[in-house]
DNA sequence: CACGAGACCTGTTCGC
DNA sequence: TGCGAACAGGTCTCGT
């Protein structure tokens, strides 16, 4: 499910400052955030969810802790705990929910934090993928990542220099998590065609200015993401609205809206791309 | 070392 | 209708 945008509207409604919320019409009890609550308890119901430490260090370390911030780094949501860090990755089918804790566990809940105030927030997550890691600290797991694209740090230029050293299809060197951290495959598509590229471009094949008028389609596709809270699709992931701003993602066959060619798909790296073939001439 | 294929999982949809 | 294949927001690991 997730990319940069879903994982950040995730954070933001953790956060869920008091203000946005009374601005959106709803109560501290229908979106509660966690900032500021203790943990009185955890439940672990799938081992595998956890990838350090043992589920008895982490429900013994984890039990006391008070939530003092949390935040989004790539597709990691970080939550900073009084001694340690608790991060999780939610993958393909991952998502947190706070809710009471008379509400019923749900099928493919896989970790429970329960709070002292009968709140609880639940790691949902029915593919298996998603992971969770209590550390003391948060560079340990981290530290692999490239720079934050919505970061006014990171240039084109910067990403001409990773991206024109190598061969691999410029679709593939977007989902490379250490080049460019956040970008996953409904971004990437979406990205590309915004910026007249062939998925199958290669990196090296690529000019700088490419590279800048691309690092600006991310940025631009992010942030109408984030203003959409996210893409919603299938079952997996609720309340987003980008879905209906696609312009090729999942899109085959369907007429380009800016030149009505039929959108085509490709699989690049495994993962399937979806393209105008007039509006992302091949250069590769 | 860089790259690609397979693995990890469950659920839905598509084609015969 | 039934049943297997294809496919799904991601990233590790292993072999070449």
């Amino acid at each position: 499910m997730p990319e940069l945008p879903e994982v950040e509207t995730i954070v933001r409604s953790l956060q869920n400052p008091k203000e946005w919320l009374l601005a959106e019409g709803q109560s501290m009890r229908e979106r509660p955030g966690v900032i500021g609550r203790q943990i009185s308890s955890a439940a672990l119901h799938w081992e595998r969810t956890l990838a350090v430490p043992t589920p008895a260090e982490f429900l013994q370390h984890i039990a006391g802790q008070t939530i003092q911030n949390v935040s989004r780094r790539g597709k990691f949501i970080v939550l900073t705990l009084d001694d340690e860090v608790l991060l999780f990755h939610l993958r393909m089918s991952g998502d947190l929910r706070v809710e009471g804790q008379s509400a019923p566990v749900q099928t493919h809940d896989r970790l429970i934090l329960n709070f002292h105030d009968d709140l609880r927030l639940v790691f949902n997550d029915t593919r298996k993928f998603g992971r969770a890691w209590l550390v003391k600290d948060a560079q340990t797991v981290l530290s692999g990542l490239g720079p934050e694209p919505l970061e006014l740090t990171i240039s084109g230029a910067a990403l001409y220099k990773r991206w024109h050293a190598s061969s691999r299809a410029i679709k593939t060197l977007l989902l490379d998590q250490s080049i460019l951290a956040g970008v996953g495959n409904i971004y990437s598509d979406e990205a590309l065609f915004l910026a007249g590229i062939h998925p199958l471009s290669a990196g090296k094949a690529l000019s700088i200015e490419d590279c800048d008028r691309l690092l600006s389609a991310v940025r631009t596709v992010l942030q109408k993401g984030i203003e959409n809270n996210g893409a919603s699709i299938d079952w997996v992931y609720r309340g987003g609205d980008f879905q209906n701003h696609f312009k090729v993602y999942q899109r085959t066959g369907e007429a380009c809206e800016v030149c009505g060619s039929p959108i085509q798909r490709l699989v690049i790296g495994q993962r399937s791309s979806h393209f105008c073939p007039v509006c992302q001439p091949n250069k590769y």
